[in-house]
DNA sequence: TTTGCAACATACCAACAAGTATGTATCTTT
DNA sequence: AAAGATACATACTTGTTGGTATGTTGCAAA
């Protein structure tokens, strides 16, 4: 791995740990074995480090959740279904007590710096944008009762998988995680047309 | 109001736009026009300011908006939906941006310090005791449906919650966070037995 | 082969920021 | 009224932390 890809990786595991403002870059840099010559080789300062975090790993790591989305045949529910379980079997009690990468840094830096909000709403637009096609799609397919509001589910969507993540941190149990995204696809399996 | 009180409501302000790392005592206690003196006079240091935090103005604050389900008397879907719906009203497009408190210290702070997680879980946990026995009289009462976990729909009704703050957040727009809400209203509904 | 630039390392600085040591005025108790 | 306790103010310390200035090595093009 090139040298920037590992500061970035590095940094991006402190942030999950200590968030963007606890995050210490000489000391994720020690841990690499490198020296601050080498950051500031490849980052201007702190905060470019941070928006290289969220458009080189948060923003593909997330768009890429709902991007099989778009070319899904059978019933559409099932589709989101798979989306989601595909999140929640990544999340281990190993790695639950982090919670969300993204739920973290919207709630640590969103009134702290406006790049840094905007980068991050531009991924939620984008998981929201593939989430409310495919609900269309099922619509159009008869696939889901016409009466839902394709953005609004959507937004609820992603709101209950954050909340999820929440809920599951604040008691570092899985099974709580894992019991709460269970009701919302119950609730999605309500919206089925046939 | 006396000087204990004035430095606790002023931390969490800005613990909840700064969050409790990125809170400055010196500039929070200046603000106030007061000197360090009083801060550690009222506070051994800054981290029993966090916890005191916790349980003299975040637990009474969201406890509180669960504790009228315990005397009502109608159908506990309307109860639900009331304590809700009053949620979702007292967050204005003015503080949207701050996102849910609770919600925020939990990323912050859970993974940093186990005594700041433990008074968090601790709200969590009174929450949904007083969501899930609610949920179980709805059940007893036959105006909710058997076949709901009274526990994993507490569970689920919370982090919708707190996740549609975080998307209102992330797009600083009420807007958002309503519509989400509103669809856990619509899924509530559909527990209704007649 | 020499020039130049990329890719780092080393040493240093200045601005915090939490916490401490100490002083003092007021209020309460005996 | 004397004595202690309460409620602060003032000044200082000390470790931290993002950032800078400068040096060095190695490779690649001309």
């Amino acid at each position: 791995m090139d040298t920037r890809t590992a500061i970035l990786e590095k940094n991006f595991q402190s942030i999950r740990i200590n968030g963007f403002q606890g995050t210490r870059t000489d000391k994720v840099i020690s841990e690499l074995g490198i020296t601050k010559g080498a950051f500031y080789h490849y980052f201007p300062d702190k905060l470019s480090m941070g928006y290289a975090v969220i458009d080189e790993i948060l923003y593909p790591m997330f768009v890429n959740a709902w991007l099989h989305l778009e070319n899904y045949e059978e019933n559409m529910v099932d589709a989101l279904v798979l989306s989601i379980q595909k999140v929640a079997n990544t999340t281990t009690k190993e790695n639950i007590a982090f919670g969300c990468p993204l739920n973290n840094l919207i709630q640590e830096m969103s009134t702290l710096d406006e790049v840094f909000r905007k980068k991050m709403m531009r991924i939620i637009d984008k998981e929201v944008s593939l989430i409310t096609k495919a609900i269309q799609i099922g619509q159009m397919k008869h696939q889901i009762h016409e009466g839902v509001n394709p953005l609004n589910l959507a937004y609820f969507i992603l709101a209950s998988i954050e909340g999820s993540f929440a809920v599951g941190k604040s008691k570092i149990d899985v099974a709580v995680f894992q019991a709460s995204i269970e009701q919302l696809l119950i609730f999605l399996q309500t919206l089925k047309r046939c």
